[in-house]
Parts: C-alpha cells; structure tokens; sequence
RNA sequence: CGGGAUGUAGCGCAGCCUGGUAGCGCACCUGCUUGGGGUGCAGGUGGUCGCGAGUUCAAAUCUCGCCAUCCCGACCA
C-alpha cells in the first residue's frame, strides 16, 4: 500500500482513526496493491466487490433496455491494430502495456493489454459488416483494461480497472449522434438515480475530448473537496474508426458506404465518486440501491445472569421476513463483539440502516431503528417494522440525491470577471459558470493559472464573453479535476 | 524527467543531532472483566532498523554509494 497519504480518502477517515487501518481494513475493500514494478493495481476485497456488483448489475439493466446485448472481445492486440487510427494510436501509445515474448519466445508483433477495445472490436466489426441491413450494430463489453499512467490514485485512476465499453455502428451520422446523446442521458439517470450522485453533462472540448473522437460528451460529478470527477464518457467517433479499420457497407441505394461509430464507458472510478460523494467522518454512507446490505440487525445480548433466549429468534423471524420483502439484509450474531463495536463497524461500512433488537425491545414488541445518513433514531413497533425499513430506505436514497444537488448548486460559481475566476478557484473551487472564446491557447492558459480546465460545454448555447479575453464566447462550467 | 522529503513490526510513528545492541499507538493472541455506542485491566506474539560498503571496541544512529517510495510540476476515464 503505497497512496497511504491520499488525501481524498483522508478526509473521509473518522477522527482519531488511523487512516490506513480503517482504509485498508475495513471500508475499502479495494487498494492500490503494489508488487514489484506494477503500480497502481486495483484489488477489490470481497465488500466492495459486492457494491460493484450492484453497480454493474443496474448499469447492465438500463444499457440492455436500451437495445444493446453483450459480447466479449480478446484482451490482447496486435500492435498493428491499434496503429490503423492514428489519432487513437497517438493517445493511448504512451500509457500501453505490451507483452513480447509467449511461449517462451520473442513474439514477432508485440500484443499490446487493452487500455480500450475500439482497435480490436472494429477490427471484428469490418468482417462483420457487409450491408445496410446488418446496421446498427450495438453491443457492449464489460471487461478489464489497463492503462500505464504515471500518476495512479484509489478508484479514480488505477493501472487497471474494470468498465463497460460499448461500441457501435449506425448507418447515418444522425443515429450516430442520436445513440452517443442517448448513452451519455443513460449515464446521468444511472448515477443519480442509482447511486445518488448529481452530475452535470456536456460536451467536452477539442483538448479533452477522446483520442480519435469526433466529438466527445460525459458527465461530471462534484467531489466533497470542490473537484470535478469525470463520471463517463459517450464518444461519437464520427466514421474515423470505419475508415480507419475498413468498415464499410452496400447502403440502399447501392453505394459502397462508411458506418458511424459510437463509444461510451464507465469504470470502477464510479465506485471512487460514490465513496467521496457520501462518505462522512464515520466511513462510507452507501444508497440502498448498491448497499450490499441495506440493513444490518444487530441482536442486543441479556445482560450476564440474565435468561433471555428469545432475542435471536426474533432477529431470525424479521430477517425472513425482511428478505420476503425482498430488503437485502445481514443479521450479526458474531459473539465476539459488543453491540457498540458492530454500531461503528457497519457505520464505517455504510449499511443504510441499522436495526437493533434486545430483551427491552421485546417486551415492548418493538425494534430500534437508525439512518446511516442522518442517524435519526426511532423505536418502530415490531409489527410494522418491515413497512419503516422500506420507507426509510426510500427515503434514503431521495434525500442523498436531494443533498448532493444542492451541494453541487451551492458549489457552482458563476462569474463575469477574471478576478472573480480567480477569487473563486482561490476560495472554493467547485464548477465555475463563464464565458470562454473556444481558443484552446485561452483554455491551456487558464489551466496554468488556475489549475481549472473546461469540464463541459452546456448542450444549450448561451452567450458570454471569455473571462480571460473578453472576447464574445458561450458559457461553458470550469472546475480542477481528478 | 526537474525541485523537496522519507525509508524502523501488518498499519501509523518515536528513537538518529549527542553511537552502547529497539520502543509507542492501533491491529493480533491469552485470561479475567464488560455487554442498548468502538468495555476495562493484566499478560503476550511479531522487527537481520531499505540495500551495500566504510569509520569504530561497538552503528537504527556518523560517512559514502545504491535502491525504493511519497509530495510538488508535464500526460490521463
């Protein structure tokens, strides 16, 4: 464990914890494991796999209902492959990994591990494509990639990681772009319905955008320290791919033609923004849509002496009822820990809601329940217990989104100046609202001196003069970013 | 690759200036205790002090070299 000191996750430690332990140990589950030269690597520990497989499993759902299927291409490509686009071979050259030697013998092509599919998938799609009739093509991969970067960070940016990769291909620019705009909505809606984070989405511009892009969108979420965290991305790769790797078709009206391509992603980094997102001084807050366990049962023991054999009964008896509701829900009956030791070991795991049971609840026929978020605690009678844990799970959800909105609004600056750019980037960071000409030279500069590089350009054009020329320009957001 | 710093137990650190054969907190193990918010007490396991050489009767400590990592700058989902 080398990023010890990372400051994201630093301030979402407990006070008067040790960072690391609690880090490693208990909420993460996943760590930049360093062995040998590799850096960066990703281990996700079997918790946050579980929050993952949440992730991945609503991610699957929403791209599937919008008519994709899945398929799975080869890990390893030809040097070759990745050489036809030369855009696309010019930014992803310099952070490839390559393997030379198989077998025990040089290779005469070194295979380069995938840091993304398109060379590989258009290379399948040109022997796959031979008439109007077989567009569109729309198909996704879960997989892993690795990428060689020379600065690595928990989650957000590893050496590998796992993501969803789609790619397709349409036979008309306008379904091209109609496919890129409608992943980029299916983004939005995921991360803020599913893991209650509120994004802004746009555009991005020529610097930032996507090497071999047409033009390329994504959707940005704001960090609690007032950093800008690229969420996904929806390419429309225009028919540079299609020529690039020979993909063409009989349109109909007989002419030889060139697919538009398409391609969009999002990676474990999501599981990154949603840990800084929610988290708080006591660990990981998760929404109950990706909580591994929506809520914990913690059994209070008789006190010694005490005979009082009904308590875990009646944990059993709601746990099965709970999981007839279809809740997901973990009773822990450890007997090696006290009650106040599970409270703050689930809390640090950000089970949404806590239920405890003892011999006082049970002659009450009552039930103690606790919000991870808010920790509003409520006694519930035992009978309608099942109905409070939905409720407060629904409610749960709404109000993290609910508080991340308005978080994002109160962390967005709009400025006319370039004082004020500067004051606010000084201040408080967040997303700054100003005008910008469209010169890139303008936009490098201001990075520069800010460190703040354009996250997005709204979809819908406003006028504004550039905040460091004064020249006409449109508004577009600002903010520094991982 | 330029500038700054650090390598001592699984993790976080002290000790180094002023050499004398290694300590604290967390974690882990044992016993008792406690039991509706991280229980308390006592005992215990675990380290060729990054690597190599030099100075010295003696090196975690002083000197030189090497290696590694972290932070700040240029690239990135």
């Amino acid at each position: 464990m080398s990023n010890d000191k990372d400051r994201v996750l630093k301030e979402i430690t407990p006070k008067g914890q040790d960072y690391s332990q609690w880090y490693l140990d208990v909420v993460l589950k996943a760590e930049l494991a360093d062995y040998g030269p590799v850096k960066g690597c990703m281990v996700i520990r079997p918790y946050g796999y579980a929050i993952w497989e949440h992730m991945q499993a609503d991610m699957d759902r929403r791209i599937k209902l919008t008519g994709h299927v899945n398929a799975y291409f080869p890990l390893l490509i030809p040097k070759s492959f990745l050489e036809k686009e030369k855009q696309h071979v010019e930014g992803f050259s310099p952070e490839c990994a390559w393997v030379t030697i198989g077998g025990g013998e040089e290779l005469p092509e070194p295979l380069a591990i995938r840091p993304t599919s398109e060379a590989m998938i258009c290379s399948m799609y040109a022997k796959w494509v031979n008439s109007w009739r077989d567009l569109p093509i729309l198909i996704n991969q879960w997989a892993n990639v690795v990428r060689w970067e020379k600065v690595t960070r928990p989650f957000l940016r590893t050496t590998e990681f796992l993501w969803q990769e789609g790619h397709t291909l349409h036979e008309t620019e306008a379904e091209a772009e109609e496919e890129t705009l409608k992943m980029l909505q299916v983004y939005r809606s995921f991360s803020e319905e599913t893991l209650a984070m509120p994004v802004l989405f746009g555009r991005k511009t020529d610097s930032e955008k996507f090497a071999g892009a047409l033009r390329t969108y994504a959707i940005e979420a704001l960090m609690g320290d007032g950093k800008a965290l690229q969420a996904g991305t929806s390419h429309n790769l225009g028919q540079h791919f299609a020529k690039a790797y020979g993909i063409e078709f009989l349109g109909r009206s007989q002419e030889r033609l060139m697919p538009w391509s398409t391609s969009w992603g999002t990676s474990t980094r999501m599981l990154g923004g949603l840990i800084m997102t929610h988290g708080d001084d006591s660990g990981l807050i998760l929404p109950p849509k990706v909580a591994p366990y929506q809520v914990v049962i913690v059994p209070i023991p008789p006190r010694k002496g005490d005979v009082n054999e009904a308590v875990l009964p009646k944990c059993r008896e709601l746990q099965a009822t709970l999981r007839g509701a279809g809740i997901r829900v973990h009773l822990d009956d450890r007997d090696t820990q006290l009650p106040g030791f599970k409270y703050a070991d689930w809390e640090m795991r950000g089970v949404p809601v806590r239920m405890e049971i003892g011999p006082k609840d049970l002659e009450k026929q009552q039930c103690v329940l606790v919000r991870r978020d808010t920790r509003e605690k409520a006694f519930v009678p035992l009978a309608g217990a099942c109905a409070a844990v939905a409720e407060r799970l629904e409610a749960m959800q709404r109000e993290l989104l609910e508080r991340g909105r308005s978080f994002l609004e109160d962390n967005t600056t709009r400025v006319a100046s370039w004082a004020e750019f500067k004051q606010a980037m000084a201040e408080k960071r967040g997303f700054i609202v100003g005008g910008w000409c469209g010169d890139a030279v303008v936009e490098a500069k201001i990075k520069e001196e800010t460190r703040a590089t354009i996250r997005l350009i709204p979809m819908e054009e406003r006028e504004a003069p550039c905040v460091y020329t004064g020249k006409p320009g449109r508004e577009v957001f600002f903010a520094q970013a991982y």
